[in-house]
DNA sequence: AAGGCTTTCAACCGCACGAGG
DNA sequence: ACCTCGTGCGGTTGAAAGCCT
């Protein structure tokens, strides 16, 4: 990241406490040479007691900005850059489970922070919400969700994972790191996820493609129909076309979507993920995305027996946590 | 090009909780 | 029981970037 904006100090107008001006403590974004005197002090002395190590490394901050500079933004395995598809859809069914409980929802998007997901959720999710002119909590919105937003990704992420199926079936060679998925001749099993040994979670299109949604969802937003761009696609429903997945996979590279100081520090501890790559372009809901023309289109919630073929994400968590 | 508005996200704040003295 | 300290969490802020007119 690059170091925006000026550090305050003491002299700066921000309300300070006393204590604050007595150690001349800093506020504000920190700056390449904090990074690495955090960083590097955190390898020579590992991590924990904030505030002697504060003082401990010469950085003249809080405990409390300190631990939230290594945990937010310097820890080796924090993930940067959009959410993918999958991370969405997680979001999405753990926040209906546990609302904000942030911390532990971060517990199961490996490499992602509290904070980040805190964002993603005030940004985007709270964003439709007031599209809808209702509340984030209400029982539209949350119908809204699950029965249409959530399904919709799915969608997106079998469209993208076929895109990069045919993709691999090519000449190129996908090269990606060993405890991600790896695929050149893709062979996918019958479980609905795979915990890797370093920590990530991804759908296998295993649960894309049977468990997916109710036959009304696909009839009413297919991907032909959806990523026309026509006024039909008013779910955030455009679909990379396959040039632009292609581009983005070969041409994430790793660390990217980061200026962290120490870049071989980084170079060494992130990892790219498969799915990230071939989602990453479309990893967003597009800025017209619009529930209200969706809403008419709800009969089939009623009327329609989804509960058993919606997803099976009650089992997706059974697994994961047999697998922590 | 410039100014205003919106969005994003790093960072801060206050509070709660548990451990230890 | 009380206090202090360290830590973690969720809410909020504000600067910078992006977008629009």
């Amino acid at each position: 990241m690059d170091v925006k904006g000026k550090v305050l100090n003491n002299s700066s107008s921000m309300i300070q406490s006393e204590e604050d001006e007595d150690m001349d403590l800093r506020r504000g974004p920190w700056t390449v040479d904090e990074d690495l005197a955090l960083i590097n002090y955190i390898a020579n002395h590992g991590e924990g007691r904030w505030n002697s190590l504060a003082h401990s490394a010469g950085l003249k901050r809080t405990g409390k900005s300190c631990r939230l500079r290594w945990l937010n933004y310097l820890r080796p395995d924090v993930r940067r850059g959009n959410i993918t598809l999958e991370e969405q859809l997680l979001i999405l069914e753990l926040h209906a489970r546990w609302g904000n409980r942030w911390s532990k929802i971060a517990q199961y998007l490996p490499g992602r922070t509290d904070n980040e997901i805190k964002n993603y959720w005030r940004t985007r999710v709270q964003k439709h919400a007031k599209q809808l002119k209702c509340d984030v909590n209400s029982k539209q919105f949350k119908d809204a969700m699950r029965y249409l937003w959530m399904p919709r990704l799915m969608e997106r992420i079998q469209a993208a994972a076929a895109t990069a199926t045919t993709t691999t079936t090519g000449s190129s060679t996908l090269s990606v790191t060993p405890n991600v998925i790896t695929t050149n001749n893709t062979t996918y099993n019958n479980n609905n996820f795979e915990v890797h040994s370093g920590g990530n979670m991804m759908l296998s299109p295993t649960i894309i493609n049977n468990n997916f949604c109710c036959p009304q969802i696909k009839q009413s937003y297919t991907p032909e129909n959806s990523s026309t761009g026509t006024s039909s696609d008013s779910f955030g429903t455009h679909v990379s076309p396959v040039s632009d997945l292609t581009h983005d996979y070969y041409s994430v590279p790793v660390g990217s979507n980061n200026s962290n100081p120490n870049l071989e520090y980084y170079q060494q501890a992130h990892q790219v993920n498969y799915l990230d790559c071939i989602t990453s372009s479309s990893g967003l809901f597009s800025p017209d995305m619009d529930f209200q023309t969706l809403e008419p289109n709800t009969q089939w919630i009623q009327n329609g027996d989804i509960s058993n073929n919606l997803w099976s994400f009650e089992n997706m968590l059974q697994q994961l946590n047999d697998n922590m």
